[in-house]
DNA sequence: CATATATCAGCGAGACTGACATAT
DNA sequence: CATATGTCAGTCTCGCTGATATAT
């Protein structure tokens, strides 16, 4: 018979156990997957945090800064320095906010628009060198299972 | 001006395509896992660099620092903090290397023994909750294919 | 006054780099 | 001498906390 989970001795082999964990080895992929993209959209000169912010703020129109820091979970002092880094790149721009003069109104430039849409092809291509070894089918499977273990902690 | 209009744009939705990268939600779901063992074995007293380099201490029996750090990827100078706060605790012990006066022969203490059984006891307990939406086999099935990803990047 | 926004300065953990004394 | 080991000091990036000026 099958036993799943090795007998409860002392410590056969206390790092394999580790290592043999579900955490661990998803770990491990996201680690991967992380640097694949991290170094793709770096070449272009973006750290993943600012192409986050990037996105978020050609998808929210105008929006403002602690806006932006809500939506993607990213601290408002954090986002200065990454917006400050957006803007000297002439990425985005931040334009007082005539409705309400406490908020800087965040827009996309041109030039954001035109690397977001390259950072999109290379992250694309990052993450199909990343799921190379599955099938097509697999990685549907795959990426169905993650997303109910990713979508289940949330409810009540 | 930007055209308010919902035309096709280059970029209809840039967030949103990058949460659906496998890499964004795999990284998601690794999140999650980390936080979950990292809260566990947190309750020993123990962060995850200090239960792994535990956990090897105890499988590679007395052992040298720097091949500690070898053996788990990290920092022979990260080691040495490592390693310092395990000993003060009472998890680990270095004793100078008769046969090679560099090294330091790093073993467990019976207390560190104890403390990596409670912390495997712990960590699965960790990744139950972890895996809690998936079946049993829909577990098996989503290891299978992250082992297939992990196991693979070598694009030779 | 209470709240929100944006900014600045700083702290602590983690991963890294350089330099060095010691032993082989 | 060249090499390996362990240690210390410092840097850099993140994520976080505190404080402040301004606007609502």
């Amino acid at each position: 018979m099958a036993t799943p989970l090795p007998s409860p001795a002392p410590t056969p082999s206390p790092l394999a156990h580790i290592q043999s964990l579900p955490s661990w080895l998803v770990g491990r992929v996201a680690a991967r997957g992380r640097g694949l993209v991290a170094d793709a959209i770096g070449a272009e000169g973006l750290k993943l945090m600012h192409h986050a912010v990037l996105a978020a703020t050609a998808e929210y129109g105008p929006v403002a800064q602690a806006d932006l820091g809500r939506r993607l979970a990213v601290d408002p002092k954090d986002m200065v320095g990454i917006l400050n880094h957006l803007q000297e790149a002439g990425l985005v721009l931040r334009t007082p906010d005539p409705a309400d003069r406490r908020k800087n109104a965040v827009t996309v430039t041109p030039e954001g628009q035109a690397l977001l849409a390259r950072c999109a092809t290379l992250a694309e291509a990052a993450n199909r060198e990343l799921l190379a070894p599955l099938t097509e089918e697999e990685q549907a499977t795959l990426m169905a299972l993650l997303a109910r273990v990713h979508e289940a902690p949330a409810p009540f």
